[in-house]
RNA sequence: GUGCGAUUAGUUCAGUUGGUAGAGCACCAGAUUGUGGUUCUGGGUGUCGUGGGUUCGAGCCCCACAUCGCACC
């Protein structure tokens, strides 16, 4: 059975760590989940995954897995677990989102939403009971409902309008989810997904209503899509005393370190973002020091370690002045050290934000860390 | 040795009837939030080969020289 149960709390704030425990392991929170879309998080070992970042969980997305390989070549190899070697817990998005961010061409009804293919242009469909049958031949230790990402500035009329659509779908979602088995012999879950764009009475009525359908967890959708930071915080303090403690709360597609603790200061457990991986291979390194982006001229002749502070092996192992090097010279390697740097670090990030709420004293650790954070160097 | 062509940004090259120069790439910066190994935004970094001449004014016209390329002897 997939549950969670809340360890201990920060005085000081919402935050609060815990265990969420899968078929494929246990989880402890707050945690950052690696970005692994097409059944790899670009450039990263499994290996090194494990056992140098420290990853508990990774994501996959159903949108991009349906599309290539294709459901048949994911149930032949046995799942998406087997498939790509990966013997830790998945999450996997329902593809909502890449219907909203990635195809041009969508029809969005009752129903379902239509899409066309941003890879051969060919028409598909995605409804909540065939997600449901999708994400069960991945296999993911957590499912996600299906939903429509609502644009950060929709007017009231249509973030309340989506919402409706989005609820009507968790309903049918669910009923699916129930009515169907786990196709490799371990047990799945599903997390709802809370909408309601920036409107707080709207998320209260859309986290009471995706509660009714919650087991192990739920997720807050639709947030950093073009609101204000502010905004986003906001959202999460009205969400806060709505969902349970005994609830594992997912704030999906975030963010920035600082975003991170902040969330984690309104009582979130889970985040997942590509900006570690992405920004990696545009050359920005993470640091406790603040940002650090590697085609600066400024490290050609820096020959000290790329991050004194780093847990990563390749943070002693190789000098700033050859990650510029590599990056200027457009080596494959220069994306790869940068992940594996960018990706320890978020993990870093979370295990230290779970020591000091055990420690109790999380709320001015928060504080002073994420000024150091947002600076550049 | 002779003839022809070329010489403009780091590089490859544009540059109108003469009005003190632009583009791609590179380079230098910035952005990136449920990932299309992308993409986007901003920045011109110059002794127009050298020295003379014509002209109110020359990257452009004239002369000489230098260097490179091609062809011929």
């Amino acid at each position: 059975m997939v549950n969670f149960t809340k360890t201990a709390s920060d005085p000081g704030s919402r935050a609060r760590t815990g265990v969420l425990s899968t078929a494929h392991g246990e989880i402890r929170t707050p945690v950052f989940m690696p970005v692994g879309t097409v059944g790899s998080v670009k450039g990263v070992y499994h290996r090194d995954l494990a056992d140098d970042i420290g990853a508990e969980i990774i994501l996959g997305n159903t949108y991009h897995l349906y599309l290539r390989p294709g459901l048949d070549i994911i149930r032949q190899a046995g799942g998406l677990h087997k498939f790509e070697n990966w013997d830790r817990p998945i999450l996997t998005d329902s593809g909502g989102f890449q219907v909203f961010s990635l195809s041009q061409i969508r029809k969005i009804t009752s129903e379902g939403c239509r899409f066309s293919s941003h890879i051969d242009g060919s028409r598909h469909m995605f409804t909540p009971e065939n997600n449901v049958d999708t994400q069960r031949i991945i296999g993911a230790d957590i499912m996600m409902a299906l939903d429509e990402c609502c644009p950060g500035d929709a007017d009231r009329a249509y973030a309340s309008k989506s919402l409706k659509l989005t609820q009507g779908w968790l309903e049918r979602y669910s009923k699916r989810f129930k009515e169907s088995e786990p196709l490799y012999g371990y047990e799945q879950t599903f997390f709802p997904i809370i909408q309601g764009c920036t409107y707080p009475d709207l998320r209260v009525q859309a986290a009471e209503h995706a509660l009714e359908f919650s087991e192990a967890g739920i997720a807050i959708g639709g947030l950093a899509v073009g609101e204000p930071t502010e905004v986003m915080y906001k959202i999460l303090e009205v969400l806060d005393p709505v969902i349970p403690q005994d609830k594992a709360r997912y704030l999906m597609g975030v963010g920035t370190p600082a975003n991170i603790l902040e969330g984690i200061a309104r009582g979130v457990d889970m985040f997942d973002c590509v900006m570690p991986t992405r920004n990696a291979r545009n050359g920005m390194l993470f640091t406790w020091e603040g940002t650090m982006n590697m085609r600066n001229a400024k490290w050609a002749e820096d020959f000290s370690p790329i991050d004194p502070l780093g847990t990563s092996f390749v943070d002693h192992s190789y000098t700033r002045a050859y990650l510029h090097h590599l990056f200027i010279a457009g080596e494959m390697f220069a994306a790869m050290l940068a992940s594996e740097h960018n990706l320890a670090f978020y993990l870093e990030l979370v295990r230290a934000a779970r020591a000091h709420i055990e420690a109790g004293d999380f709320a001015s650790w928060k504080d002073s860390t994420v000024k150091r954070l947002s600076r550049k160097i």
